[in-house]
This record gives C-alpha cells, structure tokens and sequence, in this order.
DNA sequence: ATTATTACTTTCAATATGCAAGCAAAAAAG
DNA sequence: CTTTTTTGCTTGCATATTGAAAGTAATAAT
C-alpha cells in the first residue's frame, strides 16, 4: 500500500495523490462499465494487473471512499465492489481522459461503443451512467 | 525517463500510460494556468518536483507532443515551454479532475479563482483558456 | 575576470512495480 | 463426508522508479 501525504493544497495535486497512478483509474473504469465487479473480474482485464498490486489499490481506494466492498450474495469467498457516490463522481474526468485519449492516441477506425454515445451527446450519456450507478448504491446499505 | 508499451488498446489505459503518474499532469497544470513557463518556474511550483523528475517528464511530455520547448527570447540559456494544440486538449480532463479534488479533498472555505470561474460558467471558461492557449501557439511558429 | 543563473545530469538510498508462487477459507464435485 | 477447485488475497524477490542532494557546463550578469 502506499501512505502519500498531500503535497500542496491544489486539488488538482491532491487528486493526483490519490489516483495518480498507471492502475487505481483502471479499476474505476471497469466499475464504470460493469457496475460491479468481483476480485477476480479485475484480474481478467486486457491490462492484466498484478495480484499484490490490485489488492492494495482497491484498499487504497476504499480507504478514501471511492469504491466500497459488499458481500457477494450466498457466497463468503467472493465481495462485490462497487463506486462509491465520491466514485461516481470520477465519471466525468475518466470521460474527459477517455475523449483526449480516443482522438489522440487511438487507432481511428471505430471507438468503443460507449464513447460513440458519449461524442452523441455527453450530458445525456453522463446523467445516464452516474445515475445508474448511484441507483446500484442506493440499493444496498453501506 | 520511461517507455512504456500500449498496456491495451483502451483509450483510458492509453492515456494513463503517458500521463498516469504523479506528476505529469501538474506540469500540465503549471501550463495551463500561466501559459508559458520555464524550467526554473517548475522547480517553484508548490508541490517542489525533484529536477530529475521534472527533465524526465518534460522530455517525456514532449516526445508525445503535450508540449513544446521555445527560445527564450534574448536568452541562449533559458528555455520556454508551452502546451501544445494536443496539450491543450488536456484541459477538460484536468478541470474535471481539479474540480473533484475541489468538493472531496480540499478544505471548504473558498476556492481557487480560476475554479470559481469554472463552477461559475464551466464551458465559457474552457472556452476562454483553451482559444488564449491555442492563440499562444499560433504566434510563434514551431 | 569573477560570480551567479539556468537547465539539466549524476549518484545513491528508499520505495514501488511486476512476476511467480504460496496459502487459507469456502464452495463445488465426487 | 472427502477431495478438488475456486477465490481472494499475501509473500518473496528481481527490477524499475522516485526523491534528495550534489555536481556540471554553458551562458549571463556584475
């Protein structure tokens, strides 16, 4: 795990504290997408990341409140995460870094389907998925 | 410096690749909000990169076209670095993030000025930092 | 001619990453 | 039941990155 103290009072900075890494926006992109995911979903990733590295991340992001653990339904081994309201909230800067990363890094035949809807129309696709993903929390109690 | 591979073809995982670290996207930042800095103004930012750190990334950054190094005027010595059309671009996602670090992480009283502006009109402002970035390049040919 | 500034580079200890293997609890299969 | 498999991690270790401090070479100012 890692114990990053703020740097400076910018929130930018303060931000970047937190999920300023390679892997702690991944695993919010993929709660994004999929509303829940268990452990072993993360693994399955195309980025394939490492076992020691994704457990601490998912501490790390619980521990600020980003993401929170629920007990999967008749089963004791698995949990369930899912984003926080906090969490939900990074939706629309991993939009944002989606969007810069499409146009200019990706190869230009064909996006994936969920930013042919986002480039259609933005605040419709964002009330949409943050509202679906803060119906998931209200659902269950924390 | 780091070379880092395409970890998938996720436009997200993509842009994390190049600036899913600490400190890229404060240099990114610095820009944004002053136009044009050099080296020696980097170093005084708040958050006080190592210098190691900060070649690094600038070299980093502009071997992928976020930005690009000037003449300094009148100065063989000192150089001027500015965002370019790519890093401009940049912008949306950062006041995103900044706005984020503003309600969750920053203390309550007051904002910074630049995000009052953004919470007061957010596409006015991006309008108005973005045209003043772009015109900055349009002035001195690369 | 000397000193200061500027933009780095180097060194090295500390920390983080990434791969592979290990492990305990629970679940599923026989 | 008893064995095997699944699941969610933890551990060990080699390599890579970070961060603090000091060093350097070119230019600028005095």
């Amino acid at each position: 795990m890692k114990l990053i103290e703020n740097r400076s009072d910018c929130p930018i900075s303060s931000s970047l504290d937190i999920f300023g890494d390679r892997w702690s926006l991944l695993i919010v992109r993929d709660l994004m997408l999929y509303k829940t995911r268990t452990y072993g979903d993360f693994t399955k990733s195309e980025e394939k990341i490492a076992t020691n590295i994704l457990a601490s991340r998912l501490q790390l992001l619980e521990d600020k409140g980003i993401i929170s653990k629920l007990p999967y339904p008749d089963n004791k081994v698995k949990g369930l995460y899912k984003l926080s309201p906090k969490g939900v909230e990074l939706i629309p800067a991993l939009i944002e870094i989606a969007l810069w990363g499409d146009k200019h890094l990706s190869n230009p035949d064909g996006c994936l389907p969920y930013l042919k809807e986002v480039k259609k129309n933005k605040s419709k696709f964002l009330k949409n998925i943050m509202d679906k993903q803060l119906a998931n929390n209200e659902a269950n109690v924390e």
